[in-house]
DNA sequence: TTTATTTACGAAACCGTTTTCGTATAATTC
DNA sequence: GAATTATACGAAAACGGTTTCGTAAATAAA
């Protein structure tokens, strides 16, 4: 109720409250028998310090923030759980921040880190974000930032990336060895650096096998799932030549297994798909999806270990390294065999 | 770089530190003019109020801690969403803790808490926890918190639940409805008050429509996914005359899947499936999962405005209702028509 | 005009740690 | 035995806000 405070406990044994916080840790300064003491105390009261206290003070506070567009989505979730594996081990905390693609939300977050509240970013940028200012103040402010995923460009500091244009690629030329000549690419944005990335793999992909890239079969959609359906829908009623489908997006994936089926389109003999996806029930979807699936666990958890790694240093420097993470495609039936 | 700090303000506007401090939370004790001085400076300068200093001065710190079990789980994701919601609406901050279903760990962090580290507490039991000593003791110091979906009986709180047996109970009837005789369930703990009242709920439901409850229905996982797979193929290749079954748990269902495909039992013509489960996939798996959806993100949702509700008043008396939010049974192509 | 009351602000204590620096005592060196 | 160096601890100043309380000037009430 009444917090118990270095204070009391020093009262108590009669020793001062420095005396008390060095016992508490560890300090070579005080003697054996004092700190047991000390700890003997500090078990039967069941001392916990006050981390505000003691954050202010050391003007660090052992926290890390995660800011994501959301977390419904297996790529986050798994990113997440890799990152907090991390700061589990590191003993840090991990406040976490959605976006929902805002970029005006992002600002305000990143602002609010400017206050000292954590003492590292990890992000992975909103679809709108085209600009870094927000970040490049964060960072002059001395708070170190690490991209995941989803960066932006401009900005000079790590990024663990997963290789999207050469999965994009890879995922292309097999839809074309499979036969497909007209192939759509679908994406939520053409603003994102891994959307640009795995687009351009799928345009490459498509010249460096003799077919040509047409603007109309590059679709860009809202993440508003009824449109995005209806728009799909509409697409493919109106283009009955489309034999193959590219969706940069997890998402999208079933809204792709939905219109299909709305329209008797089967998959994959009369459209073949192939999506960047985590999702753990791809192997059992209608028919079995073809996946790109990023090592999100892994990603999270590279991006917090080089994250802490820089905190741990004096100054704080965060080496300007890419580390690339690479995706791998996971052949299933909604492409032929 | 070196943080600007209210002092720096005072002294560039010639007035004190209180001054400024009173002008910024905008208080009826300054004046209007002087607030507008002081808000351009701020404005101008982009000072940010340090929140570990006014954490330890005022006694909060605007933050709640969500803990549980996983994050990589359409429940937990959505519930989170729920939970971030009211969190930015009212300017909560919020830390997750993942337990990975560790008592230990449950117990690690919930000491934590007593720090003040956080105002309150948002959480899902472990699926090991049969004592709350740790909440209690957490309780007591004045921290609020509020059980959603996993909850433990013991301990006097709010809590915003499913209604797990009446959804059980309706699955079961279901399944029975449309010819099972021989029913498993499934799920991941007989300790879980939420499997405890869905396993009620299945056996209720046999008894009232005259079929015998067989423990050798009754079976366990341990959230392996590799050796529950072996277990449910040696339990649905030695006893022949399953002919449906009840998950308690989303990660099962694609457990039974995979069983019943390698095993070359059809769904639903020789096994009908149920799942407790909100994947968006649901519809989309082969056969469509008939699922037991949990409202996810308004657990998490209520479960946050509760706490945040309690955290306004004075003396944080929290309520001690239970709130129960209704699943949907979901019918889909995994049961007959 | 005198007294009472607002109004607008400042001084200083406080929140609970950490850290620097000083010092008495004990141990070591010469 | 004197001088030096460790050892073990305490006093006090931070850290950066918030809050209480006091007060001078301005306004209202008498």
């Amino acid at each position: 109720m009444n917090k118990l405070t270095i204070k009391m406990l020093a009262k108590e044994l009669g020793l001062s409250v420095s005396t008390i916080s060095k016992a508490i840790r560890d300090s070579h300064e005080i003697s054996d028998k004092t700190k047991q003491r000390v700890n003997e105390l500090v078990e039967k009261l069941n001392y916990v310090p006050n981390p505000y206290a003691s954050s202010l003070r050391r003007r660090n506070s052992k926290t890390i923030g995660v800011v994501i567009p959301e977390v419904v989505d297996s790529f986050f979730a798994q990113a997440i759980n890799g990152i907090e594996s991390i700061a589990q081990e590191k003993g840090y905390h991990v406040l976490i921040y959605l976006t929902h693609e805002s970029f005006e939300k992002e600002k305000t977050i990143l602002k609010d880190f400017e206050s000292g509240r954590v003492d590292g970013v990890l992000m992975s940028v909103s679809r709108e974000t085209t600009q870094g200012g927000h970040m490049e103040a964060l960072m002059k402010k001395g708070v170190p930032l690490v991209f995941f995923d989803r960066v932006l460009d401009e900005i000079e500091t790590s990024k663990i990336i997963t290789n999207d244009y050469e999965s994009a690629y890879l995922a292309t030329e097999h839809l074309v060895k499979k036969g497909c000549k007209q192939i759509l690419f679908l994406s939520f944005s053409n603003i994102l650096s891994i959307s640009r990335k795995r687009l351009n793999g799928y345009k490459n992909a498509l010249l460096a096998n003799g077919l040509e890239v047409m603007e109309k079969n590059i679709l860009t959609f809202n993440n508003d799932s009824k449109r995005d359906y209806l728009l799909l829908k509409k697409k493919l009623r109106s283009s009955k030549r489309t034999d193959g489908i590219l969706a940069s997006v997890e998402k999208l994936a079933i809204t792709i297994y939905q219109a299909c089926e709305d329209l008797r389109l089967s998959i994959p003999e009369d459209i073949q798909v192939i999506s960047f996806s985590n999702l753990e029930t791809a192997s059992f979807l209608n028919p079995p999806l073809t996946t790109i699936a990023q090592p999100a666990f892994e990603i999270g958890k590279t991006a917090a270990s080089m994250l802490v790694k820089a905190l741990g240093r004096k100054k704080f420097e965060i080496q300007k390294e890419e580390i690339i993470i690479p995706s791998t495609l996971v052949m299933r039936k909604s492409t032929r065999v």
